[in-house]
DNA sequence: CTTATATATGAATATATATTCATATATAAT
DNA sequence: ATTATATATGAATATATATTCATATATAAG
């Protein structure tokens, strides 16, 4: 056992002092990853590609998910937090819709690098 | 209480009958969901980060993040069965870099996003 | 104003995930 | 061969997350 650190690094201080990343960098792969995170999830990802051909009321989404009103709820407020979705209200229903196209930039450049590994 | 769904949905059918994806399509958003996961946790977003910057052996990783070897290769683990980064060995050290560039365009497109919401 | 519909939300539970700990493997040096 | 170094991995634990259940809110209808 040893307490950490190998030759090379021992060695290449230089080289990691360049990788290292400022406080403010730090913070923006935070949201980065809290983006990508809300993103990660199937249910989620159903939702905005639903959302990306149409705006949907709340119980347009259960149908299409099959998942509890409850369930799609929660999800949808994660989504609307991240400010991925917007909504608005129509007599008793309230639809949603993505929130800008950057949404779905993102969305698509994913697909093309899952696709990009056949 | 009732048996979902909405009067909304039940009118206008057609629209959730084009909004459905089919069986391929589903598996699709499946992958992309497990890639977006992946993305989705700031230690492999630091990862990523630093690799994009150079090439990093593990305890070079390890330095850089702050985290234990164990915690490190763990989250190397996911990253390779992702298909994200690839390695290659070199003495005891393995080094590992972004498996190809697609992840560094979707990683930057990610960066976007976050920073187009000011 | 009472009832039904559409959605939201807090709490509880179930499940997934990250990290640690102990240990294994693989290379290099002696 | 033996020992040290670098990394990987299984099991256990701790934490986060998704879903359900019960209930709240908000609009519409009667």
């Amino acid at each position: 056992m040893k307490d950490y650190i190998c030759e090379e690094a021992r060695v290449d201080k230089s080289k990691l002092e360049n990788v290292k990343c400022d406080i403010e960098t730090e913070e923006r792969l935070k949201e980065l990853a809290e983006t990508f995170k809300v993103l990660g999830d199937l249910t989620r990802v159903k939702i905005l590609y639903g959302l990306m051909k149409s705006e949907l009321c709340v119980c347009e989404i259960m149908e299409y998910t099959g998942m509890s009103q409850s369930a799609v709820s929660h999800q949808l407020r994660l989504l609307r937090t991240m400010r991925l979705v917007k909504y608005r209200r129509e007599g008793r229903s309230i639809y949603y819709s993505l929130d800008d196209e950057h949404v779905s930039v993102l969305f698509n450049q994913g697909l093309e690098h899952v696709e990009g590994r056949r």
